[in-house]
RNA sequence: GGGGUCGUAGUUCAGUUGGUUAGAACGCCAGCCUGUCACGUUGGAGGUCGCGGGUUCGAGCCCCGUCGGCCCCGCCA
């Protein structure tokens, strides 16, 4: 017996032909002398009947037949009587009138049920994740599944039909302590030492532009040993790629062509040919975040100017960035600095002034997670209520109302403080409220090249500055001196914290989809950055000799970006969890609960590599 | 590393103030049923209440610890 037809495909016109079907059990119903069975494939359900009075073979083993046995059945294709169609199948207008039917494997009873009937009430993701191969034969998984595997050869398609080059990269390098932690693999034949799992193909790439290859691209994939979240796993995968003589902006066109494509081919979603641009500053400011969501507004909004005559202590500490709004810890040279200034901001929720005590104590619990202090409120109702109308006095809540635009009706939520902690406890209120408030519109895909990041961040802990892309990442043009300044002028270091990079962020509906930069392709400069990241020569050709050497002979200038296949995946696919775009995710706690990875190895396998596993 | 939340039948859940024999639906098993598509119907089996300890005359319920799923903070150049 041969499968002419897949399940999802069979219409009216095929009414009259005989055909095979392959497939799994999705539901039987017996009515003693007929037995319908709908069967599954990956393409959909079509249904078949088995009747006693024309196939009384058929029809018996019918009567063993349970969900997910595996069978074939040949048979004529029959228009349904006009009552017994059913809409909710694309094959519904038709049914196999079975003359045969073959049990090609039988299936124990399964551990969950794949669908319950109408509802969202799957099984524990404990017990799918550990049977993900009956979790992975729900129509919602497979698609999501074949979504992703058009989306990557959209991807090639596009980059191959443009000139870029596929070029594949090792899996096992070399370690690098800085960044993520590495996943490492020991070696045999060097016994005791290990090799790194790639974090990103990052300097390989870059070595691809310095061997002459010009434009770049690899499906690759990435590990970083750290915890997980709803859109992170410890492996990924990335599209990486690299063109040499390119400015900012013909990357950011790679960018968006590459998304358009993408889009257009597996959504058949159109996006604008041309990308708003926004500076990383820009969207710290507004929105508190260097990935905000734009399918909703509730921008942020500065109260400082109209707070800083208070009295009220916490606000006049956090504005004049004396000693008091300091973290333990600082010392008051840095209080001079830029960093200690403090801020206060607000977003406007319309209409809910009519928020309740409860509410308002909900979201300061979820602002304090950020690292907030506590979230003040005005209430425009009727009356206007505030828990700072004590502190302030009237005049001073109806002039911060105007300030912040609010209406009769609405509700300002307050945040005070360092301005990371701003921008990072109402950035992340902002979203929570529009996820509460429903004000997000799912249709949209709104998208965004969030630019000139800053290229150093301040680690409070050890006062160094690391690398807020990379190590490679080439700082702008206008700060290039602000940057040399820095570097060689130790009382100037803090300055580092202004300097600029060209590094940039394709940002959709919330989601940081893909980053990169334009790197350095001078030596001079690089070591310069290296100085600045507190490496002395010794410790960078340690690290990365091999790659300065490269950069000796005659680098062009690059740049390009990675995106996350996962998350735009996500995005086609309008789910928040990269588990349902992944086929075989590992848990919150990084096991895979199928195989039981990560496992044991046997002593003698310890033994060829030189390790001994220390037991506590 | 920290926080939140969940864990009761194969699955999804209910379980009152701590009180008799822990329930429902789906699934499963055995029948009946000529048009279902969440088929209907009759009957049946199925429980270490995640695990360990404690309080109590008595614990699914209270307390402590622990394990696991999910989410968040830190972390993720």
């Amino acid at each position: 017996m041969e499968r002419t037809h897949t399940c999802g495909e069979l219409r009216a016109e095929a009414v009259g032909t005989q055909v095979v079907l392959m497939g799994w059990v999705a539901k039987k119903r017996d009515f003693g002398v007929f037995t319908f069975i709908d069967l599954r494939d990956r393409d959909g359900v079509t249904q078949v009947v088995v009747s006693e009075e024309t196939a009384a073979e058929a029809h018996a083993k019918a009567k063993n037949i349970r969900g997910e046995f595996v069978i074939a059945v040949k048979g004529e294709v029959v228009r349904r009587d006009e009552g017994a169609r059913n809409a909710k199948l694309s094959t519904g207008e038709i049914e196999v009138k079975v003359a045969e039917l073959l049990v090609l494997n039988d299936a124990a009873v399964p551990p969950f049920q794949l669908e319950v009937a109408g509802s969202e009430n799957l099984a524990d993701e404990y017990t799918r994740l550990k049977y993900r191969y009956l979790d992975l034969r729900r129509p919602a998984l497979q698609h999501n599944i074949r979504t992703r595997a058009k989306a990557v050869a959209a991807i090639r398609e596009y980059f191959d039909d443009r000139g870029f080059i596929e070029i594949e990269t090792p899996i096992l390098l070399k370690s690098t302590p800085e960044g993520a932690r590495d996943f490492i693999v020991p070696s045999r034949i060097h016994a005791g030492k290990f090799f790194a799992l790639p974090q990103s193909p990052q300097i390989l790439k870059q070595i691809t532009m310095i061997a002459g290859f010009d434009k770049y691209y690899q499906i690759a994939r990435c590990f970083r040993d750290e915890d997980l979240r709803a859109d992170r796993q410890p492996e990924f995968t990335q599209l990486d790629m690299e063109m040499s003589f390119v400015n900012r902006e013909q990357v950011y066109r790679e960018i968006e062509g590459m998304f358009n494509h993408v889009t257009r081919k597996v959504g058949g979603i159109e996006l604008p040919a041309e990308w708003p641009r926004m500076t990383y500053a820009e969207a710290m400011r507004r929105y508190g975040s260097d990935k905000p969501d734009l399918r909703f507004g509730m921008e942020l909004i500065d109260l400082s100017d109209d707070l800083r005559d208070t009295d009220f202590a916490p606000f006049a500490a956090i504005l004049s960035g004396t000693r008091a709004s300091l973290p333990a810890g600082e010392s008051e040279e840095q209080a001079g600095g830029l960093r200690s200034q403090g801020e206060v901001k607000c977003i406007v929720v319309k209409g809910r002034a009519d928020y309740s005590r409860k509410q308002t104590d909900e979201l300061q619990e979820f602002v304090k997670r950020y690292g907030a202090g506590a979230m003040a409120w005005i209430k425009v109702g009727d009356e206007v209520t505030s828990s700072l109308l004590k502190v302030l006095g009237e005049e001073k809540i109806d002039q911060l109302i105007a300030t912040a635009g609010a209406e009769r009706g609405d509700a300002v939520l307050i945040v005070a403080g360092k301005k990371s902690v701003v921008a990072a406890a109402l950035g992340a209120l902002r979203n929570e409220v529009a996820r509460r408030e429903d004000l997000i519109d799912r249709s949209k895909f709104e998208c965004l090249i969030v630019t000139e990041f800053p290229m150093f961040e301040h680690d409070e802990e050890t006062d160094a500055y690391v690398a807020a892309h990379h190590p490679f990442t080439s700082p702008m043009d206008e700060d290039l001196e602000m940057f040399k300044t820095a570097v060689n002028d130790p009382s100037q270091h803090h300055l580092l914290g202004n300097v600029r990079a060209k590094a940039y962020d394709a940002v959709i509906n919330g989601y940081e989809c893909a980053g990169g930069s334009i790197r350095i392709h001078q030596k001079e400069i690089q070591a310069l950055n290296f100085k600045a990241l507190g490496l002395t020569p010794e410790k960078a050709r340690e690290r990365f000799g091999f790659f300065l050497d490269a950069l000796e002979y005659g680098t062009p200038p690059h740049g390009g970006f990675a995106a996350g296949i996962e998350r735009t995946c996500m995005i086609l696919c309008g789910t928040e969890n990269i588990r349902d775009v992944m086929a075989f995710p590992k848990t919150a706690s990084a096991q895979d609960l199928m195989m039981d990875a990560p496992g044991d190895v046997d002593e003698a396998q310890l033994d060829e590599l030189g390790i001994i596993v220390r037991n506590s």
